[in-house]
DNA sequence: ATGAAAGCGCTAACAG
DNA sequence: CTGTTAGCGCTTTCAT
């Protein structure tokens, strides 16, 4: 492990010149550039970024945080941006909820410590707390840049899609289709903006909302799995609640619910209409292939990554809070089936 | 931003005092102590990592290459790891091949500037190209613990599944059941033992191999999409191929291969038995519910982290070359059918 | 165009 | 028990 001491000696030149050359910043003589850039090369050394960060202050690290990797959603966005930020020279710290742990912020000492010059909030772990607001004061405090994928309150930049917009335009597509009992299947977070999609769309349509079709659950973990649709389906088919279709607030969900469904002898989608969300890679090639809202995963992670990076590097030039909305669009296979008769 | 001097100031003593108290290294009297305590509670100071790392040179940063992340595979290896590591008070720095770039090493440039202590290789860009061996080369003379996660040569620890052994496993399961002409959708890395399994079980059991039954993708980066699995199936169906039984090197190639199996009229399990790998979470949700192999994921990424902190804490105790496997087992679902008539 | 030297924030001897 | 001081590897004035 070479120092810059050793380029120098090598290269029979001062520490200093060697700092020039490595960063570009000053004129060097030509021959001597490249007396370094061969001693350099032959030494194969490579500058210390710990000792870098002392001075400039800048430890070029993004913290990202997650609920869980190991869904096709977040492991996508976390893929994304890594790409885009490692482009820029920045390294990207990806940390998921502990679920069965208890502080929920716990992410944040290992940022603090790091000294993340941003972060990037993917979904907060117990969505409109108190915890929320804490998080933000802390960073804010430090001076971390901050934006986040989930709804807040205030003050943070949001990127994000049109949740609210594209579910009732999902829900829409399925009282198009004829269907008016429609049940939902969804949860905390952005489900709950899908739930309000969901809602706005029976009330344009001037339908009545049967409570009794909407599952919301509270707690966000169960979310993230299709268990969660399956057990749910199970139950709402067990209690004999009418319904012709199914909106889930994300694919997953989907799945879940179709196998219950399929499980009690009701065929997708000739019997119950089912609707997912997200687009995950098996939504294609589930049978029936799963009609699903597509989140333009790529677009929000850049945008994410540009806007973070860009109050990171102009500090000075004011960044409003505001929210960036993205599009979403429904992407229609076979679970949703084709127009009933009236 | 304080620094410790900051903290030393406000509790009236010297710097090396509080170095003492943060680090709990040097007896230091009860009081004072607290004294110290309270002031960094006080200013919320937390100690810069970067200045820490140029003294021990330790990063207490940790690499991981995998090929992609949204890959539930990857993505839930890549959660374990950091999940393990963060315990330990490392950080995991996570790279994803660039399918696209030509320069497949690029990710040892973050590694070497981040100085990690540590690298896990989930698999190689180029299996058993030069490539590697430059890679293994280069961290082996910048002392760097490697573990890998994917079969080398030499000199590399290596952790995971006993791929031969499950895949023999298998395909015995679907011979037992009276298949005898069974195909083969594969690829490079792990897919090539894979096939040796394949192999394994047909020459074990006394049976023709048919090579026109075995599609062995060579790029590496197609098997890691439904799609391949679907084109293949496609190709075989519309030759001709005979074969009553499928057994694909993972279960998002099974699935694609399953809709193209419908898609020309072939029911699975009835005319088809189809046999995946992973056991990935739509597995058991997708219908018919796959027969597949689970691989111990938690058990691999916790093995690799140990194993490559062990390298790293100590370093002299000498670390022999070895190959750490674990058993999979293969999870019987419908995708296989029943036992047929001989 | 280049070198000398002053730190960045911290730890680890070495003194007291 | 606590303070003083010498660096760690690098960038950045300030001289030359």
């Amino acid at each position: 492990m070479y120092t810059i001491k050793d380029v120098a000696r090598e290269a029979d030149v001062s520490i200093a010149t060697v700092s020039r050359v490595i960063n570009g910043k000053d004129r060097v003589k030509k021959e001597t550039r490249e007396k370094i850039v061969r001693a350099i090369e032959k030494l194969k050394y490579v500058p210390d970024q710990a000792a870098r960060t002392m001075i400039s202050k800048k430890t070029k690290t993004i913290g990202l945080v997650v609920p869980l990797l190991s869904n096709e959603y977040w492991a996508q966005m976390a893929e994304m941006m890594q790409r885009r930020l490692i482009k820029q020279g920045y390294s990207l710290l990806i940390s998921t909820f502990n679920f069965d742990d208890h502080n929920d912020l716990s992410f944040l000492d290992t940022f603090m410590e790091r000294k993340v010059e941003g972060v990037i909030i993917g979904a907060w772990p117990k969505p409109f707390s108190e915890s929320d607001q804490a998080c933000i004061g802390m960073l804010q405090s430090q001076n971390i840049a901050l934006v986040s994928l989930a709804h807040v309150t205030n003050n943070v930049i949001f990127i994000g899609g049109d949740h609210l917009s594209s579910s009732m335009e999902a829900v829409g597509h399925l009282i198009r289709l004829g269907h008016h009992r429609i049940a939902y299947l969804g949860g905390a977070g952005v489900g709950f903006e899908r739930e309000l999609g969901y809602r706005n769309a029976f009330m344009l349509n001037r339908l009545q909302i049967d409570e009794s079709l909407i599952v919301s659950e509270r707690d966000h973990t169960l979310h993230y799995f299709s268990q969660y649709g399956y057990e749910q389906t199970c139950r709402l088919v067990t209690e004999r609640a009418e319904f012709s279709a199914l909106f889930c607030a994300n694919d997953l969900i989907a799945i879940g619910a179709i196998k219950a469904l399929e499980e009690h002898g009701l065929r997708v989608p000739e019997d119950i209409a089912v609707v997912g969300f997200d687009d995950i890679t098996a939504a294609g090639y589930y049978r029936p292939a799963l009609t699903t809202v597509k989140q333009p995963i790529e677009d929000m992670a850049n945008a994410a990554a540009d806007v973070l990076l860009e109050q990171i590097e102009h500090p000075d030039a004011r960044s409003p809070q505001r929210k960036i909305m993205f599009p979403m669009q429904l992407v229609v296979r076979e679970s949703c089936g084709s127009r009933r008769q009236p």
